[in-house]
DNA sequence: TATTGTTATACTCTATAACTATA
DNA sequence: TATAGTTATAGAGTATAACAATA
């Protein structure tokens, strides 16, 4: 019941109905707890970029169609947050040796530097906002949350 | 590890890096898989949208600024989709009888039908997305989420 | 024919800043 | 002074539809 970012997790005040019951609900208002922490520790990225920084730099050459599999959106979507790493010079579209239609993506210097800073924000912000589960829980935690 | 909506929630030839470790992470890779699941069964309303009918069917004549609190956003992101169920005829802004600055929120009669319907189309969801955790796991899951 | 990237376009969610009426 | 609502504006994420190049 820990407050992440002032808001309030489920204000006793207010009724939520249907709300309540829905596992759902209940996982879309962890997140947003877990959003509002994130903005304020990671400096200069949102998630969905920063997701796309660190898959790329896990998986070098990987298509922006496929990234765009992975991370649930589609070519266009991809194609934009690709766009915006690439204007802050953090992500370069290479030729794909195997497939000429294909960008084989892949990060600059900066970009390794600026995965690097963002990695150490990032693990903290988590360490944070986990700080109210132990081990067991949040490895409890995490074998659930595979099930959907 | 279901597939829910044709997104593969932690494909086995991608490379995660430091995400893999992250919990707020795997949070969202749950959600993501249940969004595109509500998209599917649940007509015409979004998930904002219906969160806040349900909050203003269960708390009648809730203003503006305290439905935003409740739902994690601010006063002109509130008004914004106010807005939008007023313009699909769901909700009304009554003068509210304690404070003639505010706003008290009402379901119409459209709307009350309207929380009918969702109702029992989100609660078909929760229960499909849901499908692959026995009640104890539910309830486990449940707790652990609160504590962020 | 199918797929990858791309462009054009549009919609939703979200926020900041400034204004007004009222408290 | 502070708060509730409002408006104007902007940015980010997301999608659909169409097209060119390549497979």
């Amino acid at each position: 019941m820990a407050k992440t970012g002032g808001f309030e997790q489920w204000p006793a005040d207010v009724e939520f109905g249907l709300l309540g019951e829905l596992v759902g609900y209940a996982i879309r208002r962890a997140q947003i707890a877990i959003y509002k922490d994130f903005e304020k520790s990671v400096t200069g990225l949102t998630p969905p970029l920063l997701a796309a920084l660190i898959l790329i730099d896990a998986n070098p050459g990987i298509n922006q169609t496929r990234l765009g599999q992975v991370m649930g959106v589609n070519r266009a979507t991809i194609m934009a947050l690709i766009d915006r790493l690439a204007a802050l010079k953090l992500v370069r579209r290479a030729p794909s040796a195997a497939d000429r239609r294909a960008n084989a993506l892949q990060l600059t210097d900066l970009g390794r530097k600026r995965h690097g800073i963002a990695s150490a924000e990032v693990w903290a912000h988590d360490a944070r906002v986990a700080g109210n589960l132990t081990p067991s829980e949040l490895k409890t935690l995490r074998h659930l949350l595979t099930k959907f």
